[in-house]
Order: structure tokens, then sequence, then C-alpha cells
DNA sequence: CACAAATAGTTTGTATGCAAATATTATTTA
DNA sequence: TAAATAATATTTGCATACAAACTATTTGTG
């Protein structure tokens, strides 16, 4: 006999293993990024600081998909923590700079070790991770492109 | 010429996605959601009850890996909706039994409809979804594993 | 040029999440 | 059985997240 609640049972929701999962994996980066002062979050925005230094709030919203409301108290605590600078830009006023401090920039070299470490807690073979990757880039995709049907 | 830092590159983590995949998958929710006046992790211990009425919080806690301190301000949000009831247990005064109103029972009517929604913003093949899933059950169970090293 | 519209950040309000400390009740053990 | 221990839920503190409202600045337009 078909069960009618079939569809609304947990275990066959594909969104709460998801959902799980970058939550334990955030769960685990916790320890490991006390050493560098950083919540998750935080690695993430020093990440692409590492790459995109001298970027505005707004270029990086976009590239880490985070509203300016959520980065703006997060900047200004790693402002407080020394790692990077929020100077309005002087071509445009409304523009904020965010610039990594000698300390921030430094902190790269401690960084180094963090993948590593998580690497071995995930434990997927170089060809899972790719597809892993590949399948949840196509989630994404299709979830943006749904919105503006 | 390799790249020193080629390891912490915001591209080469796989965390990042995962991250942003769940974050968007859940944000894609909650207008479907908006209409059982239900905010994702709410409608998650919902679809848990409607399963499993009359657990305690511990229980729920353990199943859907949440901590009973983001369960208590959450189940009385639930309550004060009138989906659920919260009372202390008879034979074990320190539990507390959560169990649907007949409101809340009800409510997994109107909640058939979105699992299809979501199934169309997610956009994966029943293959590629089963893959999927098996790749983040791989992951969570190896984080979990690598906690007790 | 003046005013409307757009853009960039900030603030406020609501809802998670977890760790650590606390309170209460139940169980174990000496 | 009295004291120590364990189990269960709650409270507190901190850190995201996003939507909506707001401020300041810049750009587009009649």
């Amino acid at each position: 006999m078909e069960d009618k609640y079939c569809s609304i049972r947990l275990k066959n929701q594909l969104c709460f293993p998801l959902y799980l999962c970058a939550k334990e994996v955030t769960r685990r980066y916790t320890p490991l990024l006390e050493e560098l002062d950083l919540t998750y979050t935080q690695y993430v925005v020093m990440m692409y600081l590492w790459e995109e230094d001298g970027c505005t709030v707004h270029k990086m919203g976009e590239a880490l998909m985070l509203d300016p409301s959520t980065l703006t108290p997060l900047l200004k605590k790693l402002e407080g923590k020394g790692y990077i600078t929020r100077t309005r830009s002087e071509t445009d006023e409304r523009s904020l700079n965010i610039s990594l401090t000698e300390t921030g920039s430094q902190l790269k070299e401690a960084a180094l070790k963090i993948p590593e470490q998580m690497k071995c807690c995930i434990g997927l073979t170089e060809e899972e991770g790719a597809q892993l990757c590949g399948l949840i880039m196509k989630v994404l995709n299709n979830i943006e492109d749904s919105e503006k049907e």
C-alpha cells in the first residue's frame, strides 16, 4: 500500500542531510580555526581577502553570497582583531575598501595547515570530492535559476 | 611554478560550495514555508514529529543533530503557534514530551506540496540525487568518526 | 542644474546554532 | 539510605544570516 505521506518523510528529503553536512563540517572547523582566532565565516572572508585584497564590501558579498548586513558586523570584528582595515573609498564615498593588515596578510601562513587537516576529516577521495563538488554546483545553479522563474 | 598557497584558495575548498548550497537551499525554502508559518528548522522539526509524535527533546535532538539549547526556544515558538504541546513526562520529570496538536497534525496535509516544489528548484535527476545523498552521508559519517580520533 | 532613481553600507528585528554554565530530577554507588 | 554521578532541559553569551527600513552618496534624466 502506497504511503500518501511518503514524500514528506524526513529520510526522503535531500535537503536535510545537506543541511546537516554543511552544519557539521562547519562545526568541525571551529576547533581548528581557534588557533587563528577565526570563526568559520571569518575564515571564508579571510580566504577571499588573501586573493582579493582591497575589495569592497559589495564585491565580497557578491562573491561569497553574503548579505552586506551579515558582513558589516563581521568585518568590524576582523578590524577589531587587527586583521583588516575598513576605509571609505576616495573615488566613491559610498564604498568601503577592505584591506589586509600585515598581521592579516601573514595569517595566511598559519592557515596553510587547515585544509590539510580538514581533508582528513572529510575523508573523500579526489574523485569523490570532485563528484560531490560537481553535484553541489549543479544544485546551486538550479536554485539560482529557479528564483528568476 | 607551483603556488604555495594553492591549497588555501577559496575555489579549492569543498566546504565552501557545500556551505553555500545548504544556505541557498534553506533560503529557497523560506517563501514556500511562509504559507505554513514555519521556518526551515521548524519545518524539519515538524517533519520529525509527524513521524515521531510524543518524543522527548533529547530524542529529537539526537535524530536531528540539534543542540537542546537550539530546540528549547524553537519548540516554545511552535507551542506559541499552536502546533505542539510541551508537557513534562510523568514517568521522568526531567524529560519533556513534545506532542502535535490537532492543528499541528493537520499541517501535514498542507506540507505535502513543499517537497514537490523543492524538487523542481533543486533540479537533479533521481540518480543524481541518490549519488549526492550518498556522498553527503559518507562525509557526515567521516566527520563524526574523525571527532573520536 | 534639479530631482528622481540607483547604489553601498548600516541598523534593526527575527531566527538559528553551539558551548558553557545552571537547575532539576533520576540513578548509581559507597 | 546518603552522597556522588548522570541525565535532561533551560539560560546565557557569542556569532552568524537574511529581510526590511534607513542613510548617504552617486548617477541618470528631463
